[in-house]
DNA sequence: TCTGGGGTCCTAGGACCC
DNA sequence: TCTGGGGTCCTAGGACCC
């Protein structure tokens, strides 16, 4: 029998929004939208009252106006979020060293071992949403269930400011209701395949035949029914233990959709030398770069092309990328250009010693950490050009609710 | 003044090797 | 002397997450 672990999930409540409307009084209480610099744009985050009148994640700039008129409009600044979720991390870190960081604005903390010292769950929720509160005016939903994926749920049930418990023993209760769309893991392709078996929530996913699941979807099957059932064995994972990245890519929408071979060759060495910079900087080399095409009618695809050595260097991975791109016959003009670099490996080994240093930096701020997964989308896109470009704003949370295309089946 | 950008994981078919 | 079969790598695409 496994131990009873207790599981914290925290989520901030429109980071993005909040961060503004606290750095700049004047948009307090107001609608405001946080979006990208770029020309095509989406809305990444928005204020509560910007919620009021329908705008939503994902929503392009005038289709969000149209909801609402008055709506503020404030370019992002990656700087000020990866600040903000640095320091409200390390805050975290102070009541358990198993955070593990989800997304900007996402944690999970295994809280099991600090109970002895701050007493109960609740308690070290509470007093995490007070010192957020205090030095940043910020809120946070924060849900507590013996796993993570219970726990996520549960902070999800409450929002803003939200405390959601799910006591174990009132799981099955719990699950009975929950429409199985609301867990993460099920989107909107599984979440229609399951409602057309008649499942709609996750107590009927909980009972479904196990044997048709694994027919219908292989090994994710079983491991539907066991969410359905409210069961989740993954554990909380810090940095210094979690896995090395695995691929390293950017892509763009242009401004405009380009035909130019010249004109696409050039935003090709741009994002190769984005890619190789990153890739540098993480002391990582691939073996294989996957160039991403876009047509205007959304038409999306990738060819990748392996190579027996591996590389970082811009040069070469740009070469990699043109040697693709001229296999491809283009057929519309382009929208995306991405370049991703994959099949990596650790580049340059380091001495134990330095290692050992390292993972003490790692454990002592949750600067590398979040800087290395969400700090470096400031890299201003377009300085191969000379034009200032537009920085890229990381998305806490992309959730497309209209599916705006119709499925062809 | 239509629809971003960063990832992970899984699948399925084919090449190739033993 | 009649199509074995496992393992690994590669490619392309898709679902899902933030």
């Amino acid at each position: 029998m496994e131990a009873q672990r207790i599981i914290l999930h925290i989520d901030m409540n429109a980071f993005f929004a909040s961060v503004e409307q606290q750095a700049n009084p004047e948009l307090r209480g107001k609608p405001i939208a946080v979006t990208g610099a770029a020309k095509r744009t989406v809305i990444t985050t928005c204020s509560y009252e910007a919620r009021a009148f329908g705008v939503k994640t994902g929503m392009n700039a005038w289709e969000a106006r149209q909801m609402c008129p008055q709506l503020i409009f404030v370019v992002g600044n990656n700087r000020k979020y990866t600040y903000t979720s640095t320091q409200i991390i390390n805050i975290m870190r102070e009541y358990t060293p198993m955070v593990e960081v989800f997304s900007i604005d996402e944690a999970f903390l295994d809280v099991t071992g600090s109970l002895a010292i701050f007493g109960s769950p609740e308690r070290i929720a509470h007093l995490i949403k007070a010192r957020i509160r205090h030095q940043f005016g910020l809120t946070c939903s924060i849900g507590i269930a013996p796993n993570k994926l219970l726990a996520k749920l549960a902070s999800d049930m409450q929002k803003p400011d939200g405390l959601t418990i799910i006591p174990p023993e009132e799981v099955p209760a719990i699950m009975e209701r929950i429409p199985i769309r609301d867990l993460c893991g099920i989107g909107a392709k599984t979440g229609k395949q399951l409602s057309a078996l008649g499942i709609k929530t996750c107590g009927e996913l909980g009972r479904f035949p196990v044997e048709i699941l694994k027919r219908k979807f292989g090994v994710v099957g079983v491991r539907l029914q066991q969410m359905g059932r409210g069961i989740d064995d993954a554990p909380v994972v810090p940095e210094e233990e979690a896995e090395e990245v695995k691929t390293v890519g950017h892509s763009t929408t242009l401004d405009r959709d380009i035909s130019d071979p010249g004109e696409i060759r050039m935003y090709l060495l741009q994002l190769s030398e984005m890619v190789g910079r990153r890739a540098r900087r993480y002391q990582v080399a691939g073996k294989t770069v996957t160039v991403t095409v876009r047509y205007p009618d959304f038409t999306t695809f990738s060819r990748q092309e392996s190579h027996p050595a591996h590389t970082n260097n811009s040069d070469e991975i740009y070469q990699a990328a043109l040697k693709i791109l001229e296999g491809i016959e283009l057929e519309q003009p382009i929208r995306l250009l991405g370049v991703r670099l994959s099949n990596l490996r650790q580049q340059q080994e380091q001495l134990p010693l330095f290692a050992q240093d390292r993972k003490k930096a790692l454990l002592a701020s949750a600067m590398d950490q979040v800087n290395n997964r969400f700090g470096e989308f400031s890299v201003t896109f377009g300085s191969l050009l000379g034009n200032e470009g537009g920085s890229k704003v990381i998305s806490p949370a992309w959730k497309p609710e209209g599916l705006r295309n119709v499925d062809v089946e």
